[in-house]
DNA sequence: TGTACATCAGTGAACGCGCGTTCACTGATGTAC
DNA sequence: TGTACATCAGTGAACGCGCGTTCACTGATGTAC
């Protein structure tokens, strides 16, 4: 094993990716720019495309790699909870402590934007394999008797709808709302976990 | 009552809005520029400059409108709904419809870029204005029995949360997701609501 | 171990571009008398 | 009603800038013999 040196370092594009996830932390997704990164870095400008071929490259390995973390996030989660309607509200928990842990990843992955064909189809297969945590929690639930009176589906997305907005009013930031909207994030987690088991519990008629 | 002209025809102010809404649904707000705008609106580039004083003038007006269109079809919703219950439900979807229905706008309102002050003053009061008939109905709910478990503020970010993920995943588009797993956005809106109800019913206890 | 050579991973200059904004201007509209 | 003038709402040229990307280059590293 050769360490590598300041020269070939061999860890430039772990270096790239940080200073991308720092510049989206303060400036938003928006006016980040491959200079302002290369900048970050402490590299010249041209050299983050021997790494990635372009901008849209570096963003969607940053996608990619929030998605990884995002499924291991939940299955850890699951994984140390007991019984499944425990582990499912463990699963919301575990999406909004990620979003809120890892905010600048939790924009890049969900950022509207159009990407092009190539970045879909490298970060899809990740977003698949997170989204899948979800739906095996919710296999699992209903085979205990568990959420029968709603698609399975529509279980999911409710519940994913239920975690997907309150993280992203915590990522966001209620750019909306007064200050102090938001102000105890712990207590708000409790109470849509709360929510997810109730969804779950009730099994509400999907008419 | 004069008829403004083509020229000087003091509706450009209304022209630029609509194009401006028309390329955000189109390429998102990243990559809006003021040059587009103009051109979209047929106009020279330095026009709207006269009617907004800059870039950040044009999404603050934009995201001051939009919440008060949210702000009018949560009323209109509210007053439509009998009973207190029946009111945070229809509450809940006029929320997804909305977006739904104006993905530009809710894009603008909700974008987490940093805003300047003076965009922040004008927008500030008509959001909380809007996040105020959500608190009203909530108020309206705990005077009669209903969701006593739960703060009350905790059960409107809650409540706001639901539907705002799901409004969010309809219109930020599923780029996670395989096609189609969205494909039914109805049925959607009608779970989330019983989750609403379910919320409310259940009283969740907070702790 | 030493030497020759290929490859890798950086550098810095250069390109062309669209952008936001300013400015002097001009034609249309509104107002005073 | 007519005329003089102020103001309003556009135009188009011009500015300076940072950007994404390319390119020839160079020094460091790895490999064959």
């Amino acid at each position: 094993m050769k360490r590598p040196t300041a020269y070939h370092h061999g860890d430039l594009p772990r270096i790239i990716l940080r200073a991308t996830l720092s510049l989206i932390e303060q400036e938003g997704v928006a006016h980040l720019s491959m200079r302002e990164i290369a900048r970050n870095a402490g590299v010249s400008h041209a050299a983050p495309y021997h790494h990635f071929g372009d901008k849209a490259g570096v963003i969607a390995a940053l996608a990619a790699d929030g998605f990884e973390l995002l499924e291991a996030a939940l299955r850890s989660a699951v994984e140390r909870a007991e019984g499944p309607q425990a582990r499912f509200e463990a699963c919301g928990r575990a999406y909004v402590r990620f979003a809120v842990g890892h905010p600048a990843y939790f924009r890049v992955m969900f950022r509207p934007e159009r990407a092009s064909a190539e970045e879909h189809s490298r970060v899809s297969p990740r977003a698949h394999a997170a989204y899948q945590v979800l739906v095996e929690v919710v296999s699992e639930c209903r085979r205990a008797g568990l959420g029968l009176g709603v698609a399975p589906r529509a279980l999911v997305l409710t519940g994913w709808s239920t975690v997907h907005g309150l993280a992203s009013l915590l990522v966001n930031g209620p750019s909306a709302l007064g200050a102090g909207a938001l102000d105890n994030p712990e207590r708000l987690e409790r109470v849509v976990a709360k929510t997810l088991g109730t969804l779950l519990a009730q099994g509400a008629r999907d008419r």
